[in-house]
RNA sequence: GCCCCCGUAGCUCAGUGGAUAGAGCAUCCCCCUCCUAAGGGGAGGGUCACACGUUCGAUUCGUGUCGGGGGCGCCA
């Protein structure tokens, strides 16, 4: 990879330097920020402010021997102490000017930073239940998982990108249920389907193909799958429960092919729309095999050894009140069956014995009340539950015709993530779902992201990248020639503010890794593209001065690098021609 | 009751321990003989919910109040 040192950290060293001679028993770092303000330079820096102080001098006075001891560079143009005792300093142009051709000699590696050092890094994203197609808020999920994964990608981090497949446990039951009491009907045995079961219309399908490739095998007289269960009026639940232990009784073997079957079709779907929108795993880890492998039994007996579990009213309890938890929590039911918290232990130290430096979940907020029991029984398996990090996605909340959609996978009546991704695109629907800070709700307006969705502002973005390339077309000559164009004619303002936003690229990307924030990103490409937009408005490339035309050219191939390489991390294309 | 998120322009939202708080949309006024007008320039629009505290400095950090949204199972 290219070592490339911005204008920013050569500065950054410079004043490191001249602070240490002033207050060389002060460990301090120095800041350096960009001025919202173009008359207050290209760098502001407070250290002045914040030795004061310490040092018992006055700010301004302080700020004057910081400059006294600044070593000569002839990065700075000029510099000047402003209002109660910032300094505020000018680069030379030729800073910005010669950045053009490193980002283009970098390529894709611009932007690349070494802040993860190589660490191996899991994020766990989606692991939506395989009981139904995904939906918008999964989408979200997705959308932000996918992206956040890139960013530490680029930040240096060796990224593993995970979905925990939940296929144990009593949904899947549902789902097995479901299918099979439509296949009844098939077979012409009506059971009154429960209303808490999933009724989704895939579920139909899914008899039906099943119906298509084995007839009537798995049919089962309707008496005896009603035979003493709970009545579905009083006890709802019960009456679920009491369904699909008939159902594993009367099926014995067959159960598992009802229930591998739909876990299979459901996965598969989830899989493929996954693919389509962009976003792929490493691994897809399946909560069965944990409890097949006695991965479960051998984390609640770690965790009994050490003390930690209790047993009460028939169940095992861990007791995570000694670890900062509300309330101790169920291990293992009356019934001998472990809880989905059981599983998660053994997958968590299962994360951890798969030497994971560190490892992110990306959870919908609605888990957040979960955070203090996994990372408590983290701690009392003696693990470091530091190394877990939590990024919680809030609910994305669907609109339609101004009134909040529902979005019960059991109920049937919701918005799919495909069906978005038909209706928005795949462009718009990614770009859109990390427009916002994941911690805030995001209001999904269903009509709005339809009938604006050319205004939406991925095509502001897009169409910069498009019109670059439809420059550099019409020019027709070869981009690795322009690398030696003569920078020094980029003088417009124009030009420089564009220049500026292109060294900011590497600080944005680490941000955005380091705060779990790839909106930030978002946001970027918009101002990048907007500085385009500008330059492009302002100053026509293909001119008569051949140098001219060179260092313009040089200039917007650059830019055009930067939004092909922040777009793909938001896996949103860039396209040549719109 | 406890926990989480939010309160910034008419709307949707960024942002920041610093100097005169930004963008898009909406409204109004301008700019294509020219590499894509899906663009650009300009105008109007703000008690950064409120109070107290920390700080040289608070819209930003802390506490509290008010208001909006969400979550709290031997479900997963």
């Amino acid at each position: 990879m290219t070592t490339y040192s911005s204008p920013k950290s050569q500065l950054s060293a410079l004043f490191q330097a001249a602070v240490t001679q002033v207050a060389p028993d002060l460990a301090v770092t120095v800041e350096l920020e960009r001025p919202k303000q173009a008359s207050h330079g290209d760098f502001a820096c407070n250290v002045a402010m914040q030795l004061a102080k310490p040092l018992k001098r006055n700010p301004r006075e302080l700020a004057q021997a910081i400059l006294d001891a600044l070593p000569a560079s002839d990065l700075v143009a000029r510099t000047e102490i402003a209002g109660p005792g910032f300094i505020n300093v000018v680069l030379h142009a030729s800073a910005w000017q010669s950045l053009a051709a490193q980002v283009l000699k970098a390529g894709d590696a611009y932007g690349c930073g070494d802040m993860g050092k190589g660490e191996k890094i899991q994020v766990e994203f989606v692991s939506a239940n395989p009981t139904g197609p995904l939906h918008v808020g999964h989408g979200r999920g997705a959308a932000f998982g996918a992206s956040l994964a890139n960013v530490l990608a680029l930040g240096g981090y060796q990224v593993h990108r995970e979905y925990y497949v939940n296929d144990a446990g009593r949904q899947m039951d549902i789902l097995a249920l479901s299918t099979w009491l439509r296949y009844l009907e098939l077979c012409n045995e009506f059971v009154p389907f429960p209303g808490n079961a999933y009724q989704g219309g895939y579920v139909r399908t899914m008899a039906e193909s099943i119906f298509a490739l084995h007839g009537d095998r798995y049919k089962r007289a309707a008496g005896e799958v009603l035979a003493r269960v709970p009545d579905a009026a009083t006890d709802p639940e019960g009456h679920l429960d009491g369904l699909i232990s008939n159902a594993k009784a009367l099926l014995g073997p067959d159960y598992a092919y009802v229930h591998g079957a739909a876990l299979e079709e459901q996965l598969g779907d989830c899989r493929n729309d996954l693919t389509e929108f962009g976003v792929t795993f490493d691994t897809w880890f399946s909560e069965k095999t944990l409890h097949e492998s006695g991965l479960i039994d051998r984390a609640v007996e770690a965790l009994r050894k050490q003390g930690h579990l209790y047993e009460q009213d028939g169940a095992l309890w861990f007791r995570s009140t000694a670890f900062g938890d509300e309330k101790d929590r169920v291990v293992r039911r009356d019934n001998g069956i472990y809880t989905y918290f059981a599983a998660d232990i053994a997958y968590h130290l299962n994360k951890f014995e798969r030497g994971f430096a560190r490892v992110i979940d990306v959870w919908g907020a609605d888990h957040h009340g979960y955070i203090p029991r996994v990372k408590g029984a983290l701690t009392a398996a003696g693990q470091d539950a530091d190394r877990l990090m939590v990024a919680l996605v809030q609910f994305a909340v669907l609109y339609r015709n101004g009134q909040k959609a529902s979005m019960s996978t059991r109920a049937g009546e919701y918005v799919t993530l495909r069906d978005l991704r038909a209706e928005v695109g795949n462009d718009a629907a990614r770009f859109f779902y990390v427009l916002r800070k994941s911690d805030q709700h995001l209001d999904f307006d269903l009509d709005l992201a339809k009938s604006q969705s050319n205004d939406n502002p991925v095509y502001y973005i897009q169409y910069a990248h498009a019109r670059i390339s439809s420059v550099l077309s019409a020019w027709d000559g070869n981009v690795e020639d322009l690398l030696d164009a003569n920078t020094t004619l980029l003088s417009q303002p124009q030009e420089l503010t564009l220049l500026r936003r292109l060294a900011e690229y590497p600080e944005v990307i680490a941000a955005a890794g380091r705060e779990f924030s790839p909106h930030l990103l978002a946001y970027y490409l918009k101002d990048l593209a907007a500085d385009l937009h500008g330059l492009y408005v302002a100053c026509k490339f293909i001119v008569d001065d051949e140098e001219l035309k060179q260092a313009r050219l040089l200039l917007i191939a650059a830019t055009r690098q930067v939004l092909r390489h922040g777009l793909a991390a938001l896996g949103v294309s860039a396209p040549e021609k719109m």
